[in-house]
DNA sequence: TTAATGACCTATC
DNA sequence: CGATAGGCCATTA
């Protein structure tokens, strides 16, 4: 017996949010969290992605942590790899290799 | 099946 | 002020 099928787990609303992210912009774990209600869910969107059930529909390149540096563990092809796809977005690097956030933090709608 | 971990963050001592 | 533990959800072994 299945229960609930429109049951929407805190999954599929990290990818709702992430792929409402707009171009040119970026968030962080802990903003998604904190948007989905608890901020200790971070770990959950951590591993959303890590999942990445729709690698091809959800722009991980997109979330990054909360210091605004990528995970290098999430990286297809290699951290310079991201760093293009952001670059090619739109989005500036400082030259410590990190995100501006204060330049593209994206706070939910 | 149970158990433990994980691309994290926040709160507390 | 600095460091530590906890927490939440789903996946994987």
């Amino acid at each position: 017996m299945k229960k609930e099928t429109k049951n929407k787990n805190t999954f599929e609303r990290v990818y709702e949010i992430v792929k409402k992210i707009p171009v040119g912009k970026i968030t962080t774990y802990g903003q998604i969290a904190h948007l989905l209600g608890n901020p200790h869910l971070s770990q959950v969107v951590g591993f959303a992605l890590h999942s990445n059930p729709s690698q091809s529909t959800i722009p991980c390149h997109r979330v990054v942590n909360r210091f605004g540096a990528l995970a290098e563990a999430f990286v297809f092809g290699g951290i310079n790899e991201q760093r293009v796809l952001l670059e090619n977005e739109g989005i500036k690097f400082l030259e410590n290799g990190y995100v501006d956030l204060k330049q593209h933090m994206w706070y939910g709608d």
